[in-house]
DNA sequence: CCCGTATGTCAACGAGTGATGACTTGCGTT
DNA sequence: AACGCAAGTCATCACTCGTTGACATACGGG
């Protein structure tokens, strides 16, 4: 018999959750296999957390924002996200990054309108203050679409020429790109 | 009993699994769901095909391609590549379309390997063709980053800030941003 | 015409899915 | 100490998945 601690056991399955959540995306991951990995009965998700949407939903939807970048200064902005994207080792599988979660289950149907909300409500629209000129709103989309496929082809499909040896390289170009995007026309 | 023609019935089974793998992907879209949409009993396409990742392989991946842009004169590509993609409609959802069923598939891990080796061979190396500069191979999946996580976040994810009434303002920024990838620093 | 092959049909397998409800048991409170 | 509720366990439901093999039948070459 297990020791008797929701609120461990409840952190354990949100950690597990979101691991596995970031490796197979939405899909991919079953109930049973996160409640193995956590150590712990596949029911107790269910009372936990009501269904595996609201597990989704409570362990990566909130973790996708951009607060620990919205203080770096307007000018520093491009310079220092082209940086911190472009030095995310390719091989490197953190245990939980929400932007590979979200990517890996947009195609899901059952969670993209979760997606959906959290890019606009947590990303866009705070970016949107660090673009200037008109149509500042589509605008940080653009950003935000051209960080999301930079992910996307370097971190989940793992094209060749995307290597880490071009790091230097990559977050040079980046930078150009969404200076280009954060800059009036 | 239905009318033998083999040729035919390969045919539909193509048809309706590219039309199928485009709306809800590799995972998302069964072999059951394919057959009943081509009229056709689900094992046949085991019979023609071998498997469903073979099917996919099939149908899906040499059309992705960029063959179509590929007679564009270098100076007009960043202006040609930018419309094409702005004005594809976001609720106009093709009967085919390789890229939005390679981006829904990325994930699935059965066919991942498949869309690398399109990417790299059939985008990525061709377009580096038209890129000035060095590092024209990294430089061209940059170009293919930014396309790709486009369609996703307005496509797919249908996210809010990119609808249709921005087409042409989005048209602009896209060729901005591709025109600063093209050229060397 | 007749037979063999190509084509289509059907049922089933084994594994996996998320979810549910009944049951046991540990723990804190009274 | 005994009760009640929270926490954990177990079996199972009703599906769907891709794949397989046995079977029926249409069609074309002999």
């Amino acid at each position: 018999m297990k020791k008797r601690d929701a609120e461990s056991t409840r952190s354990k399955i949100t950690a597990c959750a979101q691991q596995l959540f970031t490796e197979k995306g939405y899909d991919g991951a079953g109930i049973r296999e996160i409640a193995a990995c956590a150590g712990v009965d596949a029911a107790l998700i269910a009372r936990y957390f009501g269904s595996k949407r609201q597990l989704f939903e409570e362990a990566v939807i909130p973790h996708f924002n951009i607060n620990a970048m919205m203080d770096v200064p307007a000018k520093a902005f491009a310079e220092a996200v082209s940086k911190e994207y472009a030095f995310k080792a390719r091989e490197a599988k953190p245990q939980f990054d929400p932007m590979i979660a979200l990517l890996k289950s947009a195609s899901s149907g059952e969670v993209c309108d979760l997606i959906r909300d959290a890019i606009d409500k947590q990303v866009i629209t705070p970016l949107s203050g660090k673009v200037e000129g008109q149509n500042a709103l589509p605008r940080a989309a653009l950003i935000v679409s051209f960080l999301g496929g930079f992910d996307l082809l370097r971190r989940i499909i793992a094209v060749s020429s995307m290597s880490t040896t071009h790091n230097q390289m990559l977050a040079e170009e980046l930078r150009r790109a969404i200076e280009a995007l954060l800059q009036p026309g």
